[in-house]
DNA sequence: ACAATCTTGACCTAGCTAGTCGTGAATTAT
DNA sequence: ATAATTCACGACTAGCTAGGTCAAGATTGT
């Protein structure tokens, strides 16, 4: 598994968010209730959001969260390195690729490939996409339930 | 970090006994010098790789290990999938695409995307390929140090 | 003052990774 | 037979990471 549930979750927040960009500050615990995430977990990645620039908090009563960017100016690529770290799918990729440990690995090359593949296909994609194709998904889902 | 040292050391084993094809059987030993493996844990590797059809070993004096497949018959995807079990790269993955728990995920649709792309391309590339590519690594190696 | 909210850091547990080790079984050489 | 060689298999372990929980404090609105 490449990704871990901070990924998955840290990104469920920031849609979140953004569907509700303009109406003030959101709540941790209104993200947590409809998005299905531990509260007091959420906590840690709204906090490296923060630190990262992604999002603004505001304490007190009416407080809560709201995106510090435009939706389609995040893209899942540096949220999902901001949440987990490095991408890498395995060790040897980081090594220079004539050295000795890229090459005594022998796979290097290819997940070299992939690797850069990923890269390019998560950061073309950004939150907006993703609250643009739930937008979608509702509308089906809705579609289907009336007739 | 999508694969362990698993897939890694595998793959470098097979690569081993693929170069030395016709050679007669391949010690374990040898394999993990050549490889830089520790010895102990190669034993685990190979006994998957064996399970799964992929060598045979004889025991004894001059026992050792062989490939039971061409090599261009054994796909990265295949060897890595055994010895690393699935490589959904994300939970959500696997939840069926229209589910709840698919549709709160969020990212789905991307990291389906992402995980069929790579799949191909593991699919495409065989064990002979990263001989291959290593062969032409030492070349040029070889070249260079010449001048 | 008091209640609502976020902020921070300490803490915890289960499971996984990357091994090691010991015993045993098969095969061959002498 | 017996010794030497090599694989086979399972038990065991130390350290790390994932995925949380919890308590105490800071800030703001009423």
């Amino acid at each position: 598994m490449l990704l871990s549930t901070k990924g998955d979750y840290g990104v469920r927040a920031l849609i979140d968010l953004a569907k509700h960009t303009g109406e003030g500050p959101v709540q941790r615990a209104e993200i947590a209730r409809r998005r299905k995430i531990p509260e007091s977990y959420l906590d840690h990645l709204l906090a490296q959001l923060r630190r990262d620039g992604y999002l603004r908090s505001t304490r007190g009563p009416g407080g809560g969260h709201e995106l510090a960017k435009a939706p389609d100016d995040i893209t899942l690529l540096e949220v999902l390195e901001s949440l987990e770290g490095s991408l890498v799918p395995m060790e040897c990729v980081n090594e220079a690729p004539g050295s000795d440990a890229g090459a005594l690995c022998g796979q290097q090359w290819v997940w070299q490939d992939i690797y850069t593949q990923m890269r390019e296909r998560l950061a073309q994609t950004t939150i907006a996409d993703l609250v643009d194709h739930e937008r979608d998904h509702e509308r089906q889902a809705a579609a289907m339930y009336s007739i």
